[in-house]
DNA sequence: GCACAATTAGTCAAGATTGACTATAATACT
DNA sequence: AGTATTATAGTCAATCTTGACTAATTGTGC
């Protein structure tokens, strides 16, 4: 199963959503874990609905245009939980994507790595602050346990930075 | 420019090669940055020949089939070095993924989710021997800047898991 | 010296993804 | 009251990705 498949139906476990707020959801809080984008979240839905996990039901609120809320079938959940647990067997899956840059700084004079280098590490402290502050966890200790799990990666990455950097500035080339 | 580009590029940079050579290094060594497939490489390295970024040639050698060798044009050359600062920059593309299952630990029964971290505990202990005993690196500083970071990400999962695991297996749920 | 497996080198149809677009409603501002 | 901006909710054509397939060559064991 995909990542997005699981996703989107662990969201929908927790409650019935429609696509907006599920979009919403996972553009600002999930944006480190995946980046599936709107129209694929839509895609994929329809997808799950075709194979019977999900349903689709319409909603009106006063006279805004009708919307379709998407919710878990229990069918959705067994294959949710079998899915679930093959995901967090393998460790195999996990990439560290974005970091193809890495393998090539040696294209790069060394001083203007540290300074492209000190940009990214500018970035990943924006991150983990605005991950330490605004927390979209505090309900369920497993989203807690993936929140600390992503601060961890970037912290290591923090750290990597804040080590590797002044070595290439002191390095002569 | 996307991810693939960009690693196709600095690898054909170093040397031309022919697309089982390119595959069967990304297969072999670099699972963890990327998952593009071997067809997906034939078909990037086609949009790189067709923006003028890659040559294809062709080459005999005795009487097998004839392969296509890809090489990088100047033009791709520069190309890649302006794609590369971009990236360099960019902490935001970075993406753990496979990781989406850990958000929903709350699903499975605390003792079964310490069993199934256990394994990924022992998947990244695997990944980490391999990567420290066989490495495809020597031949510049970045590649090796690159692998440490990667090493770096990895101890900091599997640091998490063994703390995490404990924790698991103490709380009476 | 031959059957079987593995390696080498790709192709392609079917399916997945997404940038750009449409369209209405709420809200803010003057 | 008018209008600019943002939020809401999607759709779709064009592009990208990949599982499954083809096909020749090189071992390997017997």
């Amino acid at each position: 199963m995909d990542d997005q498949s699981l996703l989107l139906l662990g969201i929908l476990k927790v409650q019935s959503q429609h696509g907006y707020q599920i979009n919403e959801f996972i553009e600002k809080n999930l944006s480190r874990v995946t980046n599936m984008k709107k129209a694929t979240a839509y895609a994929t839905l329809e997808r799950l609905a075709k194979a019977g996990y999900v349903t689709v039901t319409f909603e009106q609120e006063g006279n805004r245009p009708q919307r379709k809320v998407y919710s878990i079938t229990s069918m959705g959940e067994e294959y949710f939980i079998e899915q679930l647990r093959e995901n967090l067997a393998l460790a195999e899956q996990m990439t560290f994507t974005g970091d193809i840059g890495l393998m090539f700084l040696d294209n790069l004079p060394r001083p203007e790595v540290a300074q492209l280098l000190k940009m990214r590490l500018a970035d990943v402290e924006k991150q983990i602050a605005s991950f330490e502050k605004a927390p979209f966890h505090a309900n369920g200790h497993g989203v807690n346990l993936a929140v600390a799990h992503v601060l961890t990666l970037f912290k290591s990455e923090q750290k990597w930075l804040l080590a590797t950097i002044p070595e290439l500035e002191s390095v002569t080339q």
